[in-house]
DNA sequence: GGTGATTGTTTCGCTACCGTATCATTCTCG
DNA sequence: CGAGAATGATACGGTAGCGAAACAATCACC
């Protein structure tokens, strides 16, 4: 099932939440940052700095540094391949985990709240 | 009419749509700058940088940096209030909605590929 | 009309991000 | 084994964002 919005639902969903999501960060992410993590917990992994950089159109010390960052806020976890060590395989963490179950709820939050 | 998103669906929408976003942003916003931005174009004016301020919950600088940012890149224009000219009125450009129109679309493109 | 409040901007020191180029490690394959 | 490719991290110089504090301009009001 599809969803039909509308354009005027579209930016104001996007609005809400996002005024949300600034008011309320704790950790206050990138756009790229979010949209890691998002890809991340949401694509099937496994997940490495390179694939990432293709995927979001991005060079490879970007990712390495988001994965820095958010790596030291708790959100993702670094491990080495063991079959190429050259890799880096980019793991969940529970507290990454909750912090996008709490995004989500935000969403849902705001989204429940339109008016077309 | 609300919307009824489920958890997956909300996550996957917001994912699709920022990666979009960060693919094909020329202007690489920052999450306050475009919550800034929408906030100017789908609530009433008129606004100002105390209003503002007040609304994101961060302090005044980050909205004057945020505008002047913005408007180097033609999304939106300051003027002076002439009943009170301490105030700044923030005003939309043509180029400002052209680029939440856009926006728009891709968030509208990304919710009717969505599969729950 | 002058004092204090209000508004937006600027300055300061700091932190974080950017892309390019380079590096160390590891693998591939002749 | 050894040369070249591939991967992720780092160094570098530059830019832009941050909060706190100080600032100039304007208003309000006694």
């Amino acid at each position: 099932m599809s969803l039909a919005l509308s354009p005027s639902q579209a930016l104001h969903l996007w609005h809400s939440a996002s005024l949300r999501l600034v008011q309320s960060d704790a950790h206050d992410l990138t756009l790229r940052q979010l949209s890691i993590l998002l890809h991340i917990y949401l694509v099937p992994p496994p997940h490495t700095v390179r694939g990432l950089a293709a995927t979001l159109g991005v060079t490879k010390p970007v990712i390495t540094r988001a994965l820095d960052s958010m790596g030291a806020l708790g959100l993702v976890r670094r491990t080495r391949d063991e079959k190429d060590k050259r890799n880096v395989i980019i793991q969940r963490t529970v507290d990454g985990a909750l912090y996008l179950e709490r995004l989500g709820d935000i969403i849902i939050d705001e989204g429940r709240e339109l008016t077309p």
